[in-house]
DNA sequence: TTCTGTGAATAGGTTCACAGCT
DNA sequence: AGCTGTGAACCTATTCACAGAA
């Protein structure tokens, strides 16, 4: 397949979302202008995304909204849920696991790590934190791909050659580090500080 | 000034990290090279972006790391600290409250409001948490220029009209929605379930 | 007529490659 | 010699504009 692009990739994930709320309030046919007004984007940027991946509208019509949704949905990976670890049992870690928005996509968080023996034991959401020394032998038991890795920032690339040797094949890094995998291996990393710098950035510059 | 990118911003936020790490190590000088080696890009890139501003290096040499760290932290708006405050006392916004991250980069929490009678009153690291009614009055007594948005979905655009009413001129927004602002105006949306789905798009697509 | 699908044109961002300081 | 600064070349993404299906 062509090579798509990241941003690409995000406003799919967007429409997907509008589709869903087009969805629940019964509309059958949405057209790339609604999309795009949703998405602060063009209608042309809306058709030329769905075009990488065919033709799933209707000309003078628009596109099925359930048709386009689970197309959406089978272009993105949705279409079967995932295990997610999660390693690090602070609070960023804490608000993940409990944040709907996951679940409600098909991630589901199976287990929390940390090596702090203060936190081992203790109950995040329903589950019980393990010690990070398991991580190895519980990834063999139940291969997940994804990870997110919420430790501070001189433990992460530590815990994510222990993932990658486990077999996961993609991590979100909300560690503020550079993190080195093969190429196998999809990264993501969300940086916080980071944002609110782009903020400052435009503040300063105006 | 000529308009600079968005990637080009966050890298120098990078760059402007691995520079504070090196100045710690003892480090004066660092090369386009290096900075690119722990950025994860080119040398090329690293001196593209850095060209928008000016001239900062010294031939055969590189650059010196106290300068053009100073440098870095004045485009990026660093040198001064800001106010933030925040809205929504649920998990995540409990998490960002004490993100050391944040502080060191002198982004003070200075208030964390909710409307939630429960969460009224309590206390989140030091700050107890305010009626949101209060939003506009005291943002006139202590005007800020940054927010961070952690409400539902459904009440961020409510949220963020006052917010703007209220003289805000950055937002960074955690509510998975399409925010619609004021030109001067900005935000930056930060979407943990998209962040997985761009994860698990990639994993669908090998 | 309306709205999609898509080549072509344009704009934007990255990499190349080399002149020019130190 | 070493490394920056920067036009030019290249590549990627977005927008235009229109032919064609419903």
């Amino acid at each position: 397949m062509r090579k798509i692009s990241q941003s690409t990739v995000r406003r799919l994930s967007l429409y997907l979302r509008f589709l869903e709320q087009s969805d629940a309030q019964g509309l059958t046919t949405i057209s790339s202008d609604e999309l795009a007004r949703r998405g602060g984007t063009t209608s042309a940027q809306v058709r030329k995304d769905l075009s990488f991946f065919g033709s799933f509208g209707k000309r003078g019509l628009g596109y099925s909204v359930p048709a386009l949704t689970a197309r959406l949905r089978d272009i993105l990976g949705l279409k079967r849920s995932y295990r997610v670890v999660l390693v690090g049992a602070g609070k960023i870690g804490g608000a993940l696991v409990q944040y709907q928005g996951f679940r409600q996509r098909g991630f589901h968080v199976t287990a929390i790590y940390d090596r702090d023996a203060q936190k081992i034991g203790t109950r995040w959401n329903g589950l019980v934190v393990r010690d990070v020394k398991h991580l190895e032998a519980d990834l063999k038991k139940e291969p997940t791909d994804i990870a997110i890795v919420v430790t501070p920032a001189d433990s992460a690339q530590d815990v994510v050659d222990r993932l990658v040797r486990a077999g996961v094949k993609a991590i979100l890094n909300f560690a503020p580090v550079q993190l080195a995998v093969p190429p196998d291996v999809v990264v993501k990393t969300v940086n916080m500080a980071l944002e609110l710098e782009t903020l400052s950035y435009a503040l300063a510059n105006r």
